[in-house]
DNA sequence: CCACTTTAGTTGTCTTGACAACTTCATTAT
DNA sequence: ATAATGAAGTTGTCAAGACAACTAAAGTGG
């Protein structure tokens, strides 16, 4: 029953997790982003007219939550919703002007984080280490 | 403004981060714990009559979090708040009898899933990750 | 063509995380 | 000794994650 809350793997991810996107959500403060929504923005810049199913996919969440974050995009108008042309039962996001126009400050402050977060880290560890979380994750589906 | 939301360590990190809590969660329903529970459960069996304050800052979250923990705790009679002998603002937090049993069946689930997690990974290559995740905790503070 | 099943989206509940505001007691300095 | 400051704990709010249950539309089989 030698268990080290400290030392186990569970317990540093999310500590680590945590801090990194708390950081990020401060950073993003000044324009009322947090960093889930400014995950969709992110699939969004990438295509356009994607379905919340699609969008709930691409950043690993479910629906329900999914949903709740483009409410809250919507809200703020960095998205539309369409109708689907085909399915009726489905929606196309799309993103407003303003939407856009987070791509270029958004993306920068996240570049600047993940630099500090890797301050004294070799290049190739941190590609070793997404590689090893991957594993991880794909170990546990 | 070549950023892959799938390739950002920020995104891994939370994506591994997520499905490993909700592997461990799924493991500790039949004991109807959650892994932050979990986390205070863990700093007891280390050493008991500690304040929620001490709570707090050994599991890396803030008080409110921690006293919303330890409330669910106390409901299901795990953990007895008692007043502290000097002071009188504060508590000191004893497991009951129910809360020492769950030691010998919850750590076992929490091995076996850090193993399950880490199959066909190196043994040192986990201790590298903890290291650098450690590392990056330490670079955002 | 109609019944059955599946899928997209929605709503509600519970737990957690960050934060602000507050009460009560300790500590510190004058 | 008292006033100011700080710390422990509590309560409320908002965003999020997991899950169950639901509606409405799409797909599928007889």
């Amino acid at each position: 029953m030698d268990f080290k809350l400290d030392d186990s793997l569970g317990f540093i991810l999310n500590k680590t997790n945590t801090k990194l996107k708390n950081e990020l959500f401060q950073r993003f403060k000044e324009y009322d982003v947090t960093p889930e929504q400014w995950a969709v923005l992110n699939c969004l810049w990438e295509q356009e007219g994607v379905t919340p199913k699609e969008l709930a996919d691409r950043i690993f969440k479910d629906k329900p939550n999914t949903n709740r974050i483009l409410e809250k995009l919507q809200m703020k108008e960095l998205i539309v919703r369409e109708l689907h042309p085909i399915d009726k039962r489905a929606y196309q996001i799309f993103l407003t002007d303003r939407g856009w126009a987070l791509k270029k400050e958004l993306i920068p402050k996240v570049m600047q984080l993940l630099e500090t977060a890797a301050i004294g880290i070799e290049k190739h560890k941190i590609l070793e280490m997404k590689k090893l979380l991957n594993q991880i994750y794909d170990n546990l589906t």
